[in-house]
DNA sequence: CAGTGAACATACCATGGGTATGGAGATCGC
DNA sequence: GCGATCTCCATACCCATGGTATGTTCACTG
């Protein structure tokens, strides 16, 4: 039997965490003050400091529940139905839909590599929606849909731009368009390698 | 005649700069203290305020520092001899290589966009290095040496993947050959673009 | 039903960004 | 050349905020 207690605990810790997305997302890591978010969740600091070591495990959790939704749409649809390449361009559009998060982008993509660490956020994303991007190109490879190019670094390349194109997409003024647009530059990339066409040898670059 | 008081106020306010970039890439943004910074130029924190209205226009000082610095390197470049290909391989060549500036990277593009407000430092970034890749992609498509892709929407994408690419480089055991690789991934998609080879027609992707 | 510990609240401290004020010395008008 | 003025900077202080230390309530246990 679960004890009651342990119900009201857990229902108070979400409440903080929700409203550290919320504020977060809204003024930034810097900008948010922890009485702010104990206020908002109807508790004060003491709570906040019972359930989280300080400001930074408050983030990190923050960073967890914007991720894991992300993931569970992106996991949902690579393990799903098609062909490597079908659910792959699934998964593409839907990364791009999930960047029009304020909440993601803000925390997950802005801030969490400043708040949290480079390092730790790099070890983060390995297994949230980075990871997803690097299987998928990684499927793409041994089913043969792609050239074989170096996974890591194009994947790297790939959320990078994915990343970066985000918040130009969740700022323009028509983001619907521009993420289609987007999402069309990328395909086309993708395409391009999917169809080697034999590009011969390539002068000296540097 | 320049007076003498002059000389020295502009020496206390490059003084406080070459502070700041040096505390903000070591300790970041939030981890450094203005009397800090004070005191590495051997001033007090009334010097500091007296140059700067505040911990965020001292920053934008810091960004602008080493902002300029892979501008005029990549610019040097971008105007120089060579054919449009060749003068855009050696912009990309330069601008991975200033990347491995740990000052650029902390400053520029991570912490900037989080301090500065991603809107300003869009802005800012549009007449510094982004600028430039934007302008070299788009000569590259004057000069019909890679398909009409859409400038503004792909250089984006570019300058996203190099931005993330460079964490990666400057983070890897062997920045060097990491460095290369990633150039080499790049030039490899560019390449592609060049030679079109008519993809034909790319089926519905979402 | 006393005892224990989890789940908070309250009060307090310390750091650091920002401000207000003061002063020294260069520069300018006369 | 001399007081007035202004730049340039130092000192002292304010206060918001992250963090801590302690107190208090209350469900659960033996």
């Amino acid at each position: 039997m679960r004890s009651r207690r342990l119900d009201y605990s857990e229902s108070t810790r979400s409440a903080l965490v929700d409203s550290a997305v919320e504020l977060f997302t809204k003024r930034g890591y810097a900008g948010t003050s922890l009485d702010e978010v104990a206020k908002r969740a109807r508790v004060t600091k003491g709570a906040l400091y019972h359930h989280f070591s300080g400001k930074q495990a408050l983030f990190e959790a923050a960073f967890d529940s914007v991720e894991s939704l992300v993931y569970d749409r992106l996991e949902k649809i690579m393990t799903g139905p098609g062909t490597p390449w079908e659910r792959a361009m699934g998964a593409l559009n839907a990364f791009i839909k999930s960047c029009l998060d304020p909440a993601y982008q803000r925390i997950a993509i802005h801030e969490a590599p400043v708040v949290m660490g480079w390092e730790r956020w790099r070890e983060a994303e390995e297994q949230c929606s980075f990871g997803l991007v690097r299987a998928g190109l990684q499927s793409l490879v041994d089913a043969g849909e792609v050239e074989p190019v170096p996974v890591d670094i194009t994947a790297r390349l790939l959320f990078g731009a994915l990343s970066s194109a985000a918040t130009e997409i969740a700022s323009a003024a028509d983001p619907k368009k521009v993420g289609e647009q987007i999402e069309d530059v990328i395909v086309r990339m993708l395409l391009r390698l999917r169809q080697p066409g034999e590009a011969g040898e390539r002068p000296a670059a540097s």
